[in-house]
DNA sequence: GAGCCGTGGTC
DNA sequence: TGACCAAGGCT
């Protein structure tokens, strides 16, 4: 079973395998080590048509390791904004350092492991697809597409170590890497979470989970806590056309991006509502924004001052907003300010 | 293991 | 429209 499968699915990527800046066609050589490794932190939980634009304008930006690495630290977060989960980007440029200083990628599975950013799947990702090594590459489109394909029953996450016993018995010793995207291609395209289209699936013949004729309800998952709603604020204050902003702290929520001053909010409680500021406050609305684990209500106010605000910050000219690089929470919160 | 960490698209 | 989802990692 496990040769038909991986011969079925490397001939299906053949004739079908998605064009993506990151990607070689297949036959050809293996792309940079540097654009897989960036693509695959880039695609950590994110999809393909928000990572295309940040793909082209850090490799535009940053050419090869060496540049990213040379790069301080703040622009790579701002290039970042937008894109969620900043701590990427603060190991991103960890790890470009450690490479530079190594003189290049390391090209196995358990050297690329130690860099910061690079867990089980990224790092058999990046040597499977860029150094051509057989890793077992298991990320949520593998869980799923092996989920049906065994009709495993049991609920995430207790059934990840089936997954990967059966991942690691349909894992080809050649081609690995083309192995590995086209499972990906297949989760994306084929055997999508809703409504698979089975009937184009090139494994449709080898696959329990249609033949016991549910495919649609596997994976099964375990069912997610409900959100929190949380109240904060947020302070637009404003001299000479200029706003001041502050960088967040370590490596916590938004952790070292620019961002308004706030009260204090957070996933574990509500604001404090105290201002940084004496003086006279004008709303300018609420922001509503929902992150993985908490829904945030952010009502901002506005002041314009000829005081220095206490603390750490900097006057960021309004009309230059846009490279400062805010998170979306506060760019919305900006936006709203400025409409 | 479970909680923390973003965002935009989809139905 | 709210809930779910997407090429996860770190603690």
């Amino acid at each position: 079973m496990a040769a038909i499968v991986s011969e079925h699915l490397l001939e299906w990527y053949d004739a079908h395998a998605r064009n993506l800046p990151w990607r070689a066609r297949p036959g050809e050589p293996a792309p940079d080590p540097y654009r897989v490794w960036l693509s695959e932190v880039m695609l950590q939980q994110t999809t393909v048509a928000a990572v295309k634009p940040y793909f082209e304008a850090f490799t535009t930006r940053w050419p090869t390791v060496e540049d990213l690495a040379a790069s301080p630290e703040e622009d790579v977060m701002a290039a970042w904004a937008g894109l969620g989960y900043y701590s990427r980007a603060r190991n991103l440029v960890k790890a470009a350092r450690a490479v530079a200083g190594q003189g290049g990628f390391p090209d196995t599975e358990e050297a690329l492991r130690e860099l910061p950013g690079l867990g089980a799947y990224t790092a058999a990702a990046v040597a499977a697809i860029a150094f051509g090594r057989r890793a077992v590459v298991v990320d949520a489109n593998v869980e799923r597409v092996v989920s049906r394909l065994f009709a495993i029953r049991e609920p995430l996450p207790g059934s990840r170590k089936a997954i990967r016993a059966c991942a690691e018995e349909i894992t080809p010793d050649s081609r690995a890497g083309d192995f590995a995207q086209a499972m990906m291609d297949l989760g994306a395209t084929i055997c999508t979470s809703r409504d698979p289209k089975c009937l184009l699936c090139p494994l449709q013949a080898a696959c329990r989970g249609r033949a016991e004729g549910d495919p649609a309800q596997l994976p099964v998952k375990a069912p997610k806590k409900a959100k929190p709603l949380r109240q904060g604020k947020a302070w637009w204050i404003e001299r000479d056309e200029a706003v001041w902003l502050v960088r967040r702290e370590g490596k916590g929520m938004l952790g070292g991006m620019r961002a308004l001053p706030d009260d204090g909010w957070s996933a574990g409680g509500d604001g404090s509502g105290e201002p940084p500021l004496d003086g006279e406050w004008q709303g300018a609305g609420v922001v509503r924004h929902t992150f993985t684990h908490f829904a945030l209500e952010m009502s901002v106010e506005c002041q314009s001052t000829r005081e220095e605000p206490q603390g750490q910050g900097e006057w960021w000219p309004v009309d230059q907003l846009d490279e400062a690089g805010l998170p979306t929470l506060f760019a919305k919160a900006a936006r709203l300010v400025l409409a």
